[in-house]
DNA sequence: CAGTGGTCTAGACCACGCC
DNA sequence: GCGTGGTCTAGACCACTGC
């Protein structure tokens, strides 16, 4: 019970100590133990105390506020798994909607790329159609079934073992091609969000290439990004 | 010369003391003097010192090595103007091509925010305009001058100490309103990119939301992200 | 070995939010 | 008034670096 070792600097242990009871055993809102409380449950002085919530508020867990208290931050899910790449999957489960996917055209035969099209959905609504392209080499075997059954960034992850270390993205905005309007159910001429994505892993090897486009009146694409 | 007053705190004081030292008379790779030399010359606890010095290296200004020493970080020079990636001013010159900024509007009495409308162009071409709202409470006495004459991302830094740690954007396309149409020159109708910006500092306080509407056929919006 | 930053204590007073 | 976090002190010992 008694978190006191001596491995670890007593501040960081009380970090990890923190941080696992927020995760499992505290909701967003709830307001975490005075510093005082702290300092005589643990027999820690107040400095190291502090020390240990300076480091949980830098993470984002936690927000502490004069005169009232230290809360568990809103969003503490999006805090631990943010700089997560973006997936469509994820994107649209966090929003509570059910996302679905459309292989529309799968090339692989004879070509140093592998070449895809899909239509993806939200609650059956047509959101965005994405070419992707994989370079072959580092995606052996990749076939049609398996990107229609699971999410291509897990497929790449738990698969492949490639891990994408850099993605960078362009935004800008247009109007629908005649194809494209089509598959989306929306106006030739219709405003849409084009995005343009390379994902590179460890080796700042390019193992990703996606060309997107989206309705305007459906999509937003959201990202966070950090400093160093 | 004695840097004790009772405006502010201590640390932060010692913070912008050094902070400017560092930038004026300081190079990469120089030695600070030691914990124990500012307690004394600054007549301050190790601890008062410490925080100030644990600020500098959040900031990136300075590197702490145990058994060494601290020492003004290498890259002091991006470190300082490092937001560029956000910066629509930074953004441009990368291409090239010559930012010019209009504030249109600026509204700071009476309003725990300051309001701010401004046209951005490159090379003369209207390109985007952008609504910022920033806490009054962080940016006291920030003026229409100051921003007329600066990048904000240079007056947050330089002259308020904010360092940028999280930017949350968000992205959609849309059609114009009537009014930027307008400014920016295009057809009421006309596609557009839309970008909704939240940018928080190092205490996860947001200091900046911002909304923007870029002409599509001009402005393209290039982001990278980083994992680990 | 001396000097550096890293950890930690036990206490003090201040500023803020709330009842 | 009371409890909260914010600031600050004066000291201690540890761990690391470099001579």
């Amino acid at each position: 019970m008694t978190p006191i070792s001596r491995k670890q600097p007593l501040y960081d242990q009380l970090v990890d100590l923190l941080h696992e009871k927020i995760e499992n055993e505290m909701g967003a809102g709830d307001m975490l133990p005075s510093e005082r409380e702290l300092c005589e449950t643990y027999g820690l002085s107040r400095t190291t105390v502090r020390l240990a919530l300076a480091e949980l508020e830098r993470q984002g867990l936690v927000t502490r506020q004069h005169g009232r208290g230290t809360f568990v931050s809103e969003s503490v899910r999006e805090a631990t798994n943010l700089m997560g790449t973006y997936s469509f999957t994820e994107q649209m489960k966090s929003m509570g909607r059910v996302p679905t996917t459309v292989v529309l055209e799968f090339d692989t035969i004879g070509d140093p790329v592998i070449r895809m099209k899909r239509l993806r959905a939200a609650d059956g609504i047509p959101m965005m159609v994405e070419r992707t392209y994989l370079p072959a080499s580092e995606f052996l075997g990749l076939s049609r079934r398996d990107v229609e059954a699971q999410p291509l960034y897990d497929i790449m992850e738990k698969v492949y073992h490639e891990t994408i270390r850099v993605a960078e993205e362009e935004f800008c905005a247009s109007v629908a091609r005649k194809d494209d309007a089509e598959l989306l159910g929306i106006g030739e001429a219709a405003p849409v969000l084009k995005l343009y994505r390379t994902t590179f892993n460890v080796k700042n090897t390019a193992i990703e290439y996606t060309r997107s486009v989206a309705r305007a009146d459906q999509f937003r694409y959201k990202v966070s990004h950090y400093r160093g």
